[in-house]
DNA sequence: ATGTAAAATGTAAACGTTTACATTTAACTA
DNA sequence: TAGTTAAATGTAAACGTTTACATTTTACAT
């Protein structure tokens, strides 16, 4: 079968210990046996067993991504940002969704436990305290995409979903002018969207303006159906800024259908920027964030405490988010 | 540190090769004996080192999933199909973009070599000779997504690129009586825009249509440009057929730009559906392929090669195609 | 040449499981 | 009750590396 370190170390005239650091760059071996050792290997294609490697090294090359669901778009660039960081890194990227057939508690813990993975990054944007008490008996690095805010004890890297919702609201407010504004907001136990209730809700309250709040669930047909609600009231709202883009898709759809106008009748904004909001008549008014960059310091801070195990102190990092004016207010 | 199997004998009175019977439900331990070692690992919280188990075992519960790039939306479903069968039958995913600083072919030799998968997925729609080469000498089972449709090495799942482009140019002379037609193609390598120009040169010819070909790379830009040179053309296509919905955005907003009319004066359409398509204005023809269902797919043809490693002949899975008429032609 | 220190290499244990084979225990049979 | 067989458990080797420690080789000073 494959070749082992034992049969490059008797063709080479060596031990099996040379032959590994040789593979290991090992100053320790001179140049001509470092040499000979590697002709060797190549010729016999030989590669180390990464898995009898980790295991002797009681310490693995593979990082854990958990992810709510990965159809999103979002979902995708952290993917993507995560595993360009690690592989330079030498790592590998597990990924997995949160599976119908496990609790998302389970699944940490089979993580956290079995020794396969040497970090997790885990993007929990309702983390509940059950999860949480699991995680702290982790005995790998954890990184945190995403949850609450007043969490202290982990690393964390976060949208700044705050800053975002409350720059658009005044936007909305001070630049155009509109008074009587509605928010459609996330799942209830959704971090993210509850950090944007939040700067909307401070925004207007700041600018003496008058709102209306409207639940959601991020889905598209969540927000058909809020944006129904609101229009169908007696006062109804002059813009509504939904808690993403999704929703505000829906939005749109509702609008649509009754041939109302936007941004002339309701002004419609949305939050995340997603690839078809420029794509839509009229383009939407959105808050992008850099979500890629999100992934990559994730990587990177996992990578920090892998290496220097230190107690440091916790690391949060906020991306920023930006307006991003288009046509729909 | 964490409880080995060890501490979980010693504190059940048995041997570790009972622990390890009843850990992986070997009918010859009692239920009793059973039952009190499952309590035991309750208790210390013990979970099998999943890097010892893949050692010893000589097989790891990794696979490998490499894909082109991972920001696409085509990708992230199969992401998600492959995970969730997966996941079901035990395993983890693995998933690799193809990494800028190491070629794909490097990449392979490595995850094919280091025994630190139990298969690999590849999607490669541009599958090179040097990397086949490689492949067939591959030490774990592999399945191809859309590579060479004459490839009859490997099990392979594919789209119905020709059926599906076939179609929608017939539907483009046929239903709508366009004549002049023009195919924006795309990159010259890629299997799938190979079969997809395939398709629509078949049905023209059966259907004595006059038609010309455009490069393109399936990039938005790439449409743009290809659009331009179509239309400026003094004998300017009738409809153009893109390659992908990507380069079709790129038709729309370079047909915006000249404010000309779709599907009046020049009729577009698409091949992929992703979800931007819906909400184009107007809204994008375009054909429908499962994604997830080729995830899925791939992952359990994988699988079964795993199990039974038999040299059973090699599986071809095609992923029907849908057309989806929409405003654009 | 001889001694000494440094450099290079070798030896063997260890990592935590699984599993072939050996042994003990239990359950019948006559 | 002893003998036989099947069931349950135990013993120890193996998997392919890394690495602490031991040994050999080399280089250099005397």
């Amino acid at each position: 079968m494959a070749a082992t370190i034992k049969e490059v170390a008797s063709q080479a005239k060596v031990s099996i210990a040379t032959v590994s650091r040789a593979l290991n760059n090992d100053p320790r071996v001179t140049k001509e046996t470092h040499h000979k050792i590697l002709t060797i290997a190549k010729k016999l294609n030989y590669k180390p067993n990464e898995l009898a490697r980790n295991f002797v090294r009681q310490k693995s090359n593979l990082i854990g991504l958990i992810l709510p669901e990965i159809s999103d778009e979002f979902f995708t660039e952290v993917i993507k940002g995560v595993d360009e960081v690690l592989y330079n890194y030498g790592y590998y990227t597990l990924v997995a969704s949160s599976h119908k057939y496990k609790s998302l508690r389970d699944e940490i813990i089979a993580f956290t436990n079995n020794r396969l993975l040497a970090g997790l990054i885990l993007l929990a944007p309702d983390l509940k305290l059950t999860v949480e008490e699991v995680l702290l008996k982790s005995k790998i690095p954890i990184v945190l995409i995403n949850s609450d805010p007043n969490q202290q004890k982990f690393d964390r890297i976060a949208l700044d979903n705050f800053e975002g919702a409350y720059e658009m609201t005044k936007y909305l407010i001070e630049t155009k002018g509109y008074n009587n504004l509605a928010f459609l907001t996330g799942p209830s136990n959704n971090i993210d969207a509850g950090m944007r209730e939040k700067g909307f809700v401070e925004a207007c309250r700041k600018y003496n303006t008058g709102y209306s709040i409207e639940p959601g669930d991020f889905t598209k047909e969540s927000g058909f159906k809020g944006c129904k609600n609101l229009l169908l009231r007696e006062n109804r709202p002059r813009a509504i800024f939904a808690g993403n883009d999704m929703m505000a898709i829906g939005c749109y759809d509702y609008i649509w259908k009754t041939g109302m106008k936007i941004p002339e009748e309701v002004a419609i904004a949305g939050f995340d920027d997603i690839f078809v909001s420029q794509y839509l008549s009229p383009s939407l008014t959105t808050v992008r964030i850099q979500i890629e960059e999100i992934g990559k310091h994730a990587a990177d801070t996992l990578i920090q405490r892998i290496n220097n195990d230190s107690d440091s102190p916790k690391v949060v990092f906020k991306a920023s988010s930006e307006l991003v004016i288009r046509e729909s207010c």
